[in-house]
DNA sequence: GTGAAAGCGCTAACAT
DNA sequence: ATGTTAGCGCTTTCAC
């Protein structure tokens, strides 16, 4: 059962394969072909199930219904609902995703935008790796949507969605200075990622208006898991004043509690911690974590969004929008001082 | 700055398209080019950056150098991490991943399988939901390399990845029993696939064999996950005799964690468990839950190899191929029994 | 109102 | 050994 062309359907009704392209998209009334035969054109089609081949179409028109969706790394249980969200809303307007993780790895995004750009994605979403900012230029330059999230390039002129992450952390920071506690450290990934020095300089303010020390520990990111939660586990060793953490990443804040863990250190008695995002583990663990949650819906909602909106040649701004979402605390137990504990009971 | 074609890279060379095709696809030896114009044409193409549009190739040839990948959420993190892992491998082979998440939406899915069969993607994974035997099979019948994972279809005639789920519920179930539980329930998402009711029989067999009673709640899934958690709760509730649970999935563990710290049951004291899969929140719990963990990489391992196998079309078997792999238990402190528990420690 | 034909960029059978 | 050419299936200009 060999697949249908839209020759076979013209040849069954002896019209031309133009006037059958015309019927099925919508050209008809445009080129006043005859209610009659666009029915005819219409049953046929329907009746055979013929579809256009979106890889001759794409050929002919540059489009491809498909969204280029990259993140660092899907495994990442934030990226992975973006992700889903994303797509979902994406499959409701037609368009498919062809998806990759960068690793945060610089060259590997690079070719990436070119694999995506050979063929023919209509828009691409992108939390991107530093150094690629010529790379979305000249993809906006070229009329191409770009949708950045979770951390921005300041030098590309392209759309973005991200979290207040500076004042986030501030917040953070306060919340543990209210509490009493007089050593906070601040544990992220090494990064030079936006969002990554929001947070930092975030924690900074915080603490220097206070006059308190600063200490600050920038894990290097390793699959190894258990490498890293050693490094933080050596770092809580060798600073023992240290009486509480705000854990700058989901994956920071999960090590530090494996290390915790392994310490047998109590939480909140020995350290206090405050967690970026919030995950499973931060509702389940005894005591809960107070989690700084990132609006996931919000944020997916925005990206598509921006991206249906430059995707729909309307009015679309030449000037590009930067979206700053608010983040939510969920207070739980793990941030308060021992001295509160019997009150907040 | 327009994009060069093999016409442009042709004429500037003074050879014809087809000449710069056969060195461009390795057959210049085959149709005895001279070794200078090969080195030529190489030569050329790498200094002005030329690489062939996929997409007119595609429209060519009827390959596309996509794989397609259909796993029942991206947000879960078993499909998200078995997403990385295959997009990494296939990604160092030259394909590029199009993927979505069927929600074990069977008409979904098969809308799906259409939209990547008019993509013309190369290969299929699929963690098929009930009903798409036909389509699978239409795959298949027509030559297409098909490898599903996490559950199989009985009726479909395609290579498979899966564990040994009866025997794994068997076996967790035994870990209770000799424990000296009694009444031990099973709880699970409702679900007529394969890995599904090949762990509730192998949680049947080990109580049936030793006299007990079956207890078995199945959750229907909701993306409002406060209302299967209550369900949990309110099955717990109304029946205090169970002294153990296995859990059939991770979500459902999750569920059930949730619920009994909302019940303040004590596990293992009140309660015992142990759940499928593996999962960070299992292993900070406290106290650590008892999983039988399921080996990701292998399983992605296998997959991409059945796949690249099928694609290289070398020695093909006709006849499809079913990998069972074996899970292996995290024995940790949530199964064991309190009277063991001193000594266990 | 409808159709013929060019062409998107590539591959491969067929000539030479 | 290399070039010519006919498509792959579709869209779209232009002619009727």
């Amino acid at each position: 059962m060999k697949k249908l062309s839209i020759a076979d359907i013209a040849n069954h009704l002896n019209v031309s394969k133009s006037t059958v392209s015309f019927v099925l998209n919508g050209r008809a009334e445009e080129k006043r072909i005859s209610k009659e035969l666009v029915s005819r054109v219409e049953k046929f089609v329907k009746e055979v199930g013929y579809t256009p081949s979106p890889i001759a179409r794409g050929l002919r028109t540059g489009k491809s219904n498909i969204i280029g969706l990259m993140v660092e790394s899907i495994s990442d249980p934030f990226f992975a609902n973006i992700a889903k969200l994303i797509e979902s809303r994406a499959y409701k307007k037609g368009y498919r995703i062809l998806y990759c993780s960068t690793d945060n790895d610089t060259e590997k995004t690079r070719a990436l935008i070119e694999v995506f750009r050979e063929r023919n994605v209509d828009g691409y979403i992108i939390s991107p790796p530093v150094g690629v900012e010529d790379e979305i230029n000249a993809l906006t330059k070229a009329g191409m949507p770009v949708v950045l999230f979770d951390r921005s390039l300041p030098n590309a002129g392209a759309d973005s969605v991200e979290i207040n992450n500076e004042s986030s952390a501030f917040n953070a920071t306060r919340l543990l200075i209210d509490q009493g506690f007089t050593n906070i450290a601040f544990i992220t990934f090494s990064s030079l990622l936006t969002q990554m020095s929001g947070r930092l300089s975030g924690y900074k303010s915080a603490i220097e208006q206070e006059g308190l020390g600063v200490n600050v520990l920038e894990i290097d990111y390793n699959p190894d898991e258990d490498s890293m939660i050693q490094t933080v586990s050596n770092y809580l060793s060798e600073n023992k004043h240290i009486d509480a953490v705000l854990f700058g990443a989901v994956q920071a804040g999960i090590c530090g509690l494996k290390a915790l863990t392994e310490l047998n250190l109590k939480i909140p008695e020995d350290v206090a911690v405050i967690s970026f995002d919030d995950h499973d583990v931060f509702k389940l663990f005894a005591p809960p974590i107070t989690a700084i949650s990132q609006p996931i819906e919000e944020i997916a909602g925005r990206i598509i969004s921006l991206l249906l909106e430059r995707l729909n040649p309307g009015q679309s701004h030449a000037v590009s929008q930067k979206i700053i979402l608010n983040t939510e605390f969920k207070l739980r137990r793990s941030h308060v001082n021992k001295r509160f504990l019997r009150k907040a009971e």
